[in-house]
DNA sequence: ATCCCGAGGG
DNA sequence: CCCTCTGGAT
């Protein structure tokens, strides 16, 4: 018998795209970057600076040598951009010096990095080195998560943990993607479209909806 | 006013 | 656990 999470992620993925993320990259610094970017904002607002910034700055090297306030100039239309021209600068900074310029490949090293929380963590080893440890859980899978029952953990974290147990692992490097997409097109934060949802039969907040 | 493919600090 | 950082879209 197939499990909530299976059934889930069967329901979902005829609507998937194929990708695993919706950001715009060409290699595994370049998504690094990407994802830090998106932290509280669409990649859509994303995908329209990183051109232009990656044009400016390449790689972990440009980066490293690059001026935190022209930095910011390029990812001022992004939210957080104080914060994230400190990281990446310090990130690249810290590539260069001790990983000679390469995105390292292990939670641990990764989450060192500034700018570099367990979301993002799973991002960069799932989609940029094909190593899949976990399920990046951002506010969409949070949403998602809480709403069809999944679980009901009150952080990032716990939630990941229900969602290991709940979703079989042959879909973990698929699942954010899924569920992102289902979060942005239909169990959208505020006035979900249920009566076009493919999984409204699995929820648990059937119709009425309140913060999650 | 509220949310967006979060992280870091208190 | 909570708060703050932030512009842009809805």
């Amino acid at each position: 018998m197939p499990s909530r999470g299976e059934l889930i992620m069967e329901r979902l993925i005829p609507y998937h795209d194929g990708k695993f993320v919706g950001l715009n990259y060409e290699n595994v610094f370049h998504l690094t970057i990407a994802v830090i970017l998106s932290a509280q904002s669409t990649d859509v607002a994303v995908n329209k600076a990183t051109p232009a910034f990656f044009e400016r700055f390449p790689d972990a090297k440009a980066l490293a040598e690059a001026d935190v306030e022209e930095v910011k100039e390029y990812i001022k239309s992004i939210g957080l951009y104080n914060t994230k021209a400190r990281n990446i600068v310090a990130l690249s900074r810290i590539l260069v010096e001790k990983y000679g310029g390469m995105v390292p490949n292990t939670m641990e090293e990764l989450t060192a990095l500034p700018g570099i929380g367990r979301k993002t963590a799973n991002i960069i080893l799932s989609v940029g080195f094909d190593r899949t440890v976990g399920i990046a859980v951002d506010t969409h899978v949070f949403r998602i998560s809480h709403r069809t029952g999944l679980s009901q953990g009150k952080t990032p974290n716990a939630v990941e943990k229900d969602l290991l147990r709940e979703i079989p692992r042959k879909y973990w490097k698929y699942a954010n993607h899924i569920l992102v997409t289902h979060g942005r097109n239909i169990c959208t934060a505020r006035k979900p479209l249920c009566t076009q949802c493919p999984i409204e039969d699995l929820c648990e907040k059937n119709g009425v909806r309140g913060k999650d």
